[in-house]
DNA sequence: GCGAGACGATACTGACCGGTAACTCTCCTG
DNA sequence: CAGGAGAGTTACCGGTCAGTATCGTCTCGC
């Protein structure tokens, strides 16, 4: 397969602790191959052996770099969810207000859920149903991420002067996994569509009467 | 191979073609056991043995009644899908107007997901995360039952009289997903507590203005 | 009484699982 | 130049996976 041996980075700046080489180095390689193959197939899908052919070493490499797989599954749950972090912070820069903030975080949200061809929803969501074991390392990531972010939007709630932040915030964080869930299931013409709207009229509603 | 191998008696008892004894035939029990066990720990996460010992039979008699685990799995998300729609038919006879048949559902749906103490979401949505080859049998069920609940939403805004009724269906689709899911992270005490209400909103919004 | 069907028990296949041991090669650094 | 670390190679471990084969038993309808 790949393989591609010797390229002559010609770089190494001798920083000591860095000693990748290659294109990248092989722990590099097996992270995000497993990264990819973890969302596309299913994390109990997925071999040790095949995430280490994929990535062009061997599981002994994989090992030394990886105490097991059930770490390496956390651990490529804690790059998810420092991309998501990192997106939306991203997203929330450009917006003036609250309330501009969370129109376009679900606006951005609707687009990067519903358009990316091969998606497969949240690769943290989905984790939380394949590992039903609460002791197993990746679940304290599933289930911080998911904290973190209903905070998130309670507190745009809150900041934006809704009646009742928290409950609005719990709302849309129902919109944002339904449409995660309805991605997964229908593809890209799904009811994930609707979810730019849906949240508007949620946060009008609640700003608005009784 | 076998000709049309899933066939299901059920009926009453007495029947003369009901070799069944024992508190029930070994194909219910195996079928309850297989229900059972994948819902709660996930269907790759069970093997056919375990499914057979704790059912009180051996892999033979699963292997007589069931042509292999793919439609196993598949036959027993046929059966939650239609206690799903039992359940479903059961609450929207209770009301009178389709704005009262949805109400009632809301409310039904978001007791029976958050307070069921060891519930995990749903488990048709979780079978979609766990089999992403679209040419495993229970995929066809997954969006058959997903297809039919979306349309079920649809029609009851419709009847209802929203401006927009597919959009408003697709809204509270998300809802009842973002619910499951949101169970399965957070446990009893999560966001869908607060499906009801969101619905609500969602629904007096699309009645009302512009 | 007898065949037939349902069921249980045991053993097996071949593949794959996560994880380990021991060895070699190469390249960077001191 | 020596040494050590990172990496690749091969072989292996015990266990489990889905699925099959064989045989014996029990019961029920005829």
């Amino acid at each position: 397969m790949k393989a591609q041996t010797v390229m002559k980075p010609a770089k190494a700046e001798t920083t000591k602790s860095e000693p990748c080489s290659e294109p990248r180095c092989a722990r590099d390689r097996i992270f995000d191959t497993a990264r990819d193959l973890f969302y596309k197939q299913g994390i109990r899908a997925v071999g040790v052996e095949t995430i280490a052919n994929e990535a062009g070493t061997t599981k002994m490499s994989l090992y030394r770099h990886f105490p097991s797989k059930d770490e390496l599954t956390a651990e490529c749950l804690r790059a998810d969810r420092a991309e998501f972090d990192e997106w939306w912070n991203e997203v929330i820069a450009k917006a003036s207000t609250p309330r501009k903030k969370l129109e376009a975080l679900f606006s951005a949200f609707q687009s990067n859920v519903c358009e990316d061809a091969d998606g497969r929803g949240c690769p943290i969501s989905n984790a939380a149903v394949e590992l039903p074991d609460p002791k197993h390392p990746a679940r304290k990531v599933v289930f911080e991420h998911k904290s973190d972010m209903r905070k998130r939007l309670q507190d745009l709630c809150r900041e934006m002067g809704a009646r009742k932040p928290d409950k609005l915030g719990d709302a849309l964080f129902l919109l944002m996994e339904g449409t995660y869930m309805a991605r997964l299931v229908f593809g890209v013409d799904g009811p994930g569509q609707v979810v730019l709207k849906a949240a508007n009229a949620l946060i009008d509603a609640e700003k608005a009467a009784p």
